[in-house]
DNA sequence: TTCGTTGCAAATGTTTTGCACCTGA
DNA sequence: TCAGGTGCAAAACATTTGCAACGAA
């Protein structure tokens, strides 16, 4: 296991990601960060996002359109993809452990867990339409 | 709605992802098709393979490591995706309509479905190790 | 004839990486 | 001191697109 220095942007990211709900892009994420760090590179926003998520302090979300977009919330959650405008939302209901242990049943191999992406219209997409 | 056109490619591509089950990528369709087609261009792949999604008959998957996969197999199912060796394999067990619906109960706005991916390790990587 | 489809190549969008310099422990 | 982290730029990947030629209805 690799030991970790401190960091300051890699702070500044993991705080910002708290601070946000929608789910935002490695190029959102870059942009911000300018603010504080004039000169942060985007390979240092790739490089952090990775790490974080590896080591499970954010969340990678990969969502079929466009780009990964990134959760500072760990929590145990599903989201919502709007097929419309692409927004990513928080489900807020439990997740479904036993469906997890229903696969596992059926599965030749070792079952860790699941992901589920709920996809149809968002509020707002309804009502511009 | 566009009018289509019979095309040899395109129901070649579709004939070949439903005699496979590992859900392969673009570039392994385009591989296998080179046999019959030996100057079909990837670009003629993506371009049926994007359209034969839209219309349903076939579906893709976007597994969050490497190229989006194609699955030939329409009928709702569960995808699992190993860790170690990044294999996707279908589920044997029905999907649960129950939890969109539970889902919507909570959310503002329409759902449509869901999709599931479990994650673990396969069969064949847990005899390696 | 018409318009969807193809092959080719160039372009795009996203993410990763090599390298020299910087920084935290 | 020294391994990990950074900025920068180039490269790598996956996918899309413009265009002229082709082919199905």
């Amino acid at each position: 296991m690799r030991t970790l220095k401190h960091s300051r942007q890699r702070e500044a990211i993991k705080e910002f990601l708290m601070t946000r709900t929608d789910h935002p892009t490695a190029d959102i994420v870059y942009d911000n960060l300018r603010n504080e760090f004039p000169n942060i590179s985007l390979g240092t926003v790739y490089r952090n996002l990775a790490l974080l998520s590896e080591i499970g302090e954010i969340q990678k979300l990969t969502t079929g359109t466009g780009a990964d977009r990134f959760d500072g919330n760990i929590n145990p959650h599903y989201h919502f993809i709007c097929k419309e405008c692409h927004c990513v939302q928080d489900l807020k209901m439990d997740t479904m452990d036993a469906l997890t242990e229903e696969a596992s049943k059926h599965f030749d191999g070792k079952l860790d867990g699941h992901l589920a992406y709920f996809y149809g219209t968002c509020g707002d997409c309804i009502k511009k339409s």
